[in-house]
DNA sequence: TCCCAGGATTCAT
DNA sequence: ATGAATCATGGG
């Protein structure tokens, strides 16, 4: 295990901030992830943040799943700029990041997550793992599923998605694990384009429109220009924002301030 | 019973 | 190029 200190850093805010659906609170108090195949249990007190894993795993693929490199600091500062209702947001969500997740995990996940609300997203998804996702042991003995793969999917029925509750988007997911595992689309080129020319690419696949595109261009390609308008956002940009969100005062990060807002818009309304 | 949830697609005008 | 209807499912 490893401890690092960081006042940036709140993986409560980061698992309430709906950006990843497999990351959940333990009863004793820790939380625990699967991603990129793996296990991890993390524990946070304080400024005090505990990785269960050896030193290499957290150097070589939690340090930077976490983005922990990046310096949030100097994106906070520039809330000021978006006026008082975005300094309140950052201010109340300045332990979140944007974690560098899984480009595939993330075009599946924000799929699912249309119409939907983050509860029943993390069902869906839990289900989907359970039942198409190989199953596996941690070091400590601890069994989890990783996420299914394309090919995984793809062999699935519309019929057998359609039994994981995940209703009309049981095609989308069909379809778009067709496309991507008889290379109709250009995968694996997506993690070297540029932003725009990566979500017109991702337009193309069934049941991925506008801002599920922004969605994973945001948390599966780290486009931090990203910036997903949902139901949420655009209630606060009429609300806040009725001349238009000074997007050139945040170049090329302003998803950053997106999912301050959006944090900071769910939890104001769970009360 | 109706309405909403991190919308996208299709079809109408 | 906009606008309404439709799409499953579960919770309030």
């Amino acid at each position: 295990m490893i401890t690092i200190e960081n006042t940036l850093f709140s993986i409560d805010q980061i698992c309430e901030s709906g950006q990843c659906f497999r990351l959940r609170p333990l009863e004793n108090g820790r939380y625990c992830l699967t991603a990129l195949g793996r296990y991890l249990e993390i524990e946070q007190i304080d400024d005090a943040v505990t990785f269960f894993c050896s030193q290499e795993e957290f150097e070589e693929i939690w340090k930077n799943y976490f983005d922990l490199d990046t310096d949030y600091q100097s994106y906070l500062s520039f809330a000021s700029a978006g006026g008082p209702y975005l300094c309140e947001a950052a201010a109340f969500g300045k332990g979140i990041r944007i974690l560098r997740q899984d480009l595939w995990e993330m075009t599946i996940s924000f799929i699912i997550s249309q119409q939907n609300n983050i509860k029943r997203i993390r069902k869906c998804i839990h289900t989907l793992c359970e039942r198409y996702g190989e199953k596996k042991s941690s070091p400590n003995g601890t069994a989890y599923y990783d996420f299914p793969t394309a090919a995984a999917l793809a062999a699935a029925s519309e019929e057998d998605l359609r039994a994981c509750n995940l209703g009309y988007r049981s095609r989308y997911i069909r379809d778009t694990a067709h496309l991507v595992q008889n290379r109709e689309i250009p995968w694996d080129s997506l993690h070297g384009m540029h932003y725009p020319e990566a979500k017109e690419a991702l337009m193309k696949l069934p049941g991925v429109g506008t801002k599920v595109a922004d969605c994973i261009c945001l948390f599966g390609l780290h486009h931090l220009e990203a910036f997903p308008i949902d139901t949420h956002i655009r209630q606060v940009l009429e609300r806040h924002y009725p001349d238009g969100f000074p997007y050139e005062s945040f170049p090329g990060f302003a998803g950053i301030l997106q999912q301050y807002i959006f944090y900071y818009d769910l939890k104001s309304k769970d009360a």
